[in-house]
DNA sequence: GCGCTAATTATACCT
DNA sequence: ACAGGTATAATTAGCGCG
């Protein structure tokens, strides 16, 4: 019979020693689905040197064999590497574990160069060789496996492959079901610990409607798990989502199931969350997914707690929480007035974490598709692992050989040219971008690890290109698969964009196409760091190095134009320039530029007032619909203060939207007379800092280390990563480091409000200010002096 | 040892 | 573990100095 499926998880295991790659889907009809294989071996090529006997080496290879888990075949194939024809050898055998003890003994044979592609993971091997793509749809012939052959899988039924799957054109997901949680533990001294600290409450939400709690019996929370264990199990949810699960709720409950003996089987085939790749945790037949990896690329929010992204993501207002500090959780359990409020804020959580996954669950299973890694995976792995699998596709399907992953060491290269701005305020400024320039760059001058034509080679007859600077040369022809990719990928965007045209911007129609197109763009984005990165398969220093020379070579041209079509470049970053806005003209100036470079250019911003420090990097511009962009400045930096922050956004809207210096002079005075008189809140003088490294490798004493070390000192758990929040308070010596206190252990009346007068406010409010001779003193003076002029 | 500047370290941003 | 380019603050090293 015929099933059509969509593949939510794909796994394997080995029955009576032969692999069975289980394929965990849902049907057309709405039914949770298990589809075996058991038709796909593992394999890995090797290539031999080149004065190799190949009939001989088939042989030795052969001859290694054991009977347990043989080879099954050495075959010879040809294939490419790096763009050359090869011959290699294909050597499959019976069982994915006994990979790497023959990847190892054959590496050691006298005629092999190089074994390849011996570590992708079977699962994906299956999926990359067969085209079936995770989150899609695909049809597949099957035989049903009787029930009572199939117990222990909790699905609707399980099937046996005839042949592999194969994919059907795109269409919407089923309808999935959702569980999110969230899990509250009982410590008295910091960070919970599973060997003595209890589960007291695990909240759950789901998109059938159901909210919940599940408690603990005073301290003991075997009841806590077995109800939430069993309540898995019920509603048998596709996707379940968490907030830091991968760090923090699934290791806890895994620990403390093992400790209170309860059983974590909350897979569909009734096994333990098991930690996996990328540092996330697998739940066989369901996506386990941790929304903090998501939140992980949303650099608008600075400090990453589950309240921010929700309100950030207006799923939760961060003013209408319930907040409670984790200091204080396990006073809430214990008194019974003030138990309720701790429910809610536990709610609140789940709440929280449900409404991220709802909005963010489309984009991800988009990219998941895209990039074929499995849902739960793509989430956790960063991008450079995206474009790595997106890539591996490409290259399977091209007959290309994926190189080894190699340690290499840091090797940086010249970039792109940032050109200093005209300090001050500017009116009518225009800033152009070259679209995609990077991508576009790498198409036009065929630029590949494939296509790359060393030095010393000769060249072929149809010819190379040659980058500027640094020389590096492309063979014309044929297309590098990076190319090829490349078009495809932009090719797919335009065609998404267009489609989305006719549709109605809140159907659920637009926003899949809209989630689809946003996976493309930050695939085609990152695909030319992907070659720079030293950590890539695919690494190729070279073309990395020609794309930057070659964007150099092209701003640097639109530059020239610009100024030989008299617009005024006030400043320039990368692929971008910013010029005074005259209409005619800008036109003419694009039409041009796109005629010689062959790259789309665009006018992306118009703005009113403009205005530029002699500092790159940081503006702040006044749009034609009252709103302001602030780029660079303190204002949109995580590491100062929430006053300071506030007190530079304010300022940069009195001087670019009310045109008065004076205000914003009078504004700051006020802020600092406050400030000294204690009456700001706490909560704003905060400075969160991330911990880059371990304490041992800090060269010198920092103001968040020494902090960081209070709150391990207080039993706080501490991560490499994680974000330390202090405040500068009267210390014991002048040096700052010694007076950052974790905010959570200061009191009011400890704070330096000097420091935070003359190192916080005061200095981002005169970033701005000193270009309308504002001097330090006038605003610590507090509000004395009427000051100055304005600059209209 | 003191007071200064220059160099180094550390972080977070922009395209 | 996508890239390089840039700004900035704080600490530390280095230097002159009876």
């Amino acid at each position: 019979m015929e099933l059509t499926f969509w593949l939510l998880d794909p796994s394997y295991t080995v029955v009576e020693g032969v692999p069975e790659v289980r394929l965990w889907g849902i049907t057309d009809d709405g039914r949770r689905v298990l589809v075996k294989d058991r038709g796909f071996r593992p394999y890995f090529y090797v290539l031999p040197k080149r004065e190799a006997d190949l009939s001989k080496l088939k042989e030795n290879i052969l001859a290694l064999s054991l009977p347990d888990h043989p080879i099954l075949s050495v075959e010879e194939v040809e294939k490419k590497y790096l763009g050359k024809p090869v011959k290699v050898l294909k050597v499959t055998c019976q069982q994915p574990p006994s990979i790497p003890t023959y990847r190892e003994k054959v590496k050691r044979l006298s005629s092999v160069e190089e074994v390849l592609e011996a570590d992708i993971r079977f699962y994906i091997r299956y999926m990359i060789d067969n085209q079936v793509e995770p989150c899609g749809w695909h049809q597949v012939k099957v035989r049903e496996v009787p029930p009572s052959e199939a117990k222990g899988f909790k699905v609707d039924a399980v099937y046996e492959a005839l042949e592999p799957p194969k994919p059907l054109p795109p269409a919407p997901p089923p309808k999935l079901k959702v569980l999110a949680f969230d899990i509250e533990c009982y410590s008295e001294t910091g960070t919970p610990k599973p060997h003595k600290d209890p589960v007291i409450i695990i909240s759950v939400v789901t998109n059938s409607g159901d909210k919940r709690h599940f408690l603990a019996d005073g301290k003991d929370d075997r009841k806590v798990l077995e109800g939430f264990v069993s309540f898995v199990k019920e509603f048998d949810p596709d996707v379940i989502v968490g907030y830091n699960s991968n760090f923090f709720d699934w290791p806890y409950l895994v620990d403390r199931a093992k400790k209170v003996g309860i059983k974590l089987d909350v897979s569909r085939e009734g096994t333990e969350p098991q930690p996996s790749v990328y540092g996330h945790y697998s739940i066989v037949g369901r996506g386990a997914v941790d929304l903090y990896n998501y939140a992980e690329g949303l650099t608008e929010v600075k400090v990453k707690t589950l309240e921010n992204v929700a309100d950030y993501l207006k799923v939760m207002s961060k003013d209408r929480r319930t907040m409670i500090e984790y200091t204080e959780l396990y006073r809430y359990w214990d008194d019974p007035s003030k138990r309720d409020l701790l429910l809610k804020y536990a709610m609140e959580d789940a709440e929280s974490t449900f409404g991220i996954a709802e909005k963010t669950l489309p984009f991800l299973i988009q990219l998941s598709n895209l990039t074929g890694l499995p849902l739960d995976q793509v989430v956790a792995a960063s991008v450079g692992f995206r474009v790595e699998f997106h890539l591996l596709r490409h290259a399977y399907l091209e007959g290309e050989l994926a190189p080894n992953r190699v340690e290499r060491p840091y090797s940086p290269y010249r970039g792109a040219i940032v050109l200093k701005p005209r300090p001050g305020i500017h009116e009518n400024i225009a800033v152009i971008d070259f679209s995609s320039m990077y991508p576009h760059l790498m198409i036009k001058y065929n630029i590949g690890f494939d296509s790359y034509l060393p030095p010393g080679e000769p060249p072929p007859d149809e010819g190379f290109y040659e980058a500027p600077e640094v020389k590096h040369r492309f063979k014309k022809t044929p297309p590098s698969l990076y190319r090829r990719m490349l078009e495809k990928l932009l090719e797919a965007r335009a065609k998404i964009r267009e489609q989305m045209k006719g549709l109605d911007p809140h159907s659920p129609e637009y926003t899949i196409l809209d989630n689809r197109q946003q996976a493309v763009k930050v695939l085609a984005n990152a695909s030319y760091g992907y070659l720079g990165w030293v950590g890539a398969r695919f690494y190729m220093k070279p073309c990395a190095e020609a794309t930057a020379a070659y964007g150099r070579q092209t701003i640097m041209k639109a530059n020239q134009l610009a100024k030989e079509y008299g617009l005024d470049v006030i400043y320039s970053d990368t692929d971008s320039l910013f010029v005074k806005y005259e209409e005619g003209k800008v036109e003419e100036f694009i039409n041009r530029v796109e005629k010689e470079v062959e790259i789309e250019l665009k006018v992306d911003k118009i703005y009113s007032v403009l205005f530029f420090t002699e500092a790159a990097k940081k503006y702040a511009g006044l749009l034609s619909d009252g709103t302001i962009d602030v780029v660079g400045f303190e204002a949109v930096r995580g590491d100062w203060c929430s006053l300071a922050q506030e007190v530079q956004t304010r300022v940069l809207e009195l001087v670019l939207k009310e045109k008065s210096v004076q205000a914003a002079v009078r504004y700051v005075q006020d802020v600092v007379t406050k400030l000294r008189k204690g009456e700001v809140p706490l909560k704003e003088l905060v400075i969160w800092k991330t911990l880059t490294k371990s304490f041992e490798e800090y060269e010198v004493e920092a103001a968040h280390v020494t902090a960081a070390k209070k709150l391990l000192e207080a039993g706080y758990g501490l991560e490499v990563g994680d974000k330390v929040g202090y405040v500068i308070v009267k210390g014991p010596s002048d040096k700052l480091a010694d007076k950052a206190m974790p905010y959570i252990m200061v009191k009011p009346e400890d704070v330096d409000y000097e420091y935070y007068a003359t190192r916080q406010v005061v200095p981002s409010a005169l970033r701005v200010l000193r270009y309308f001779n504002v001097k330090e003193d006038e605003l610590l003076a507090g509000r004395k002096q009427t000051s100055l002029f304005d600059f209209t």
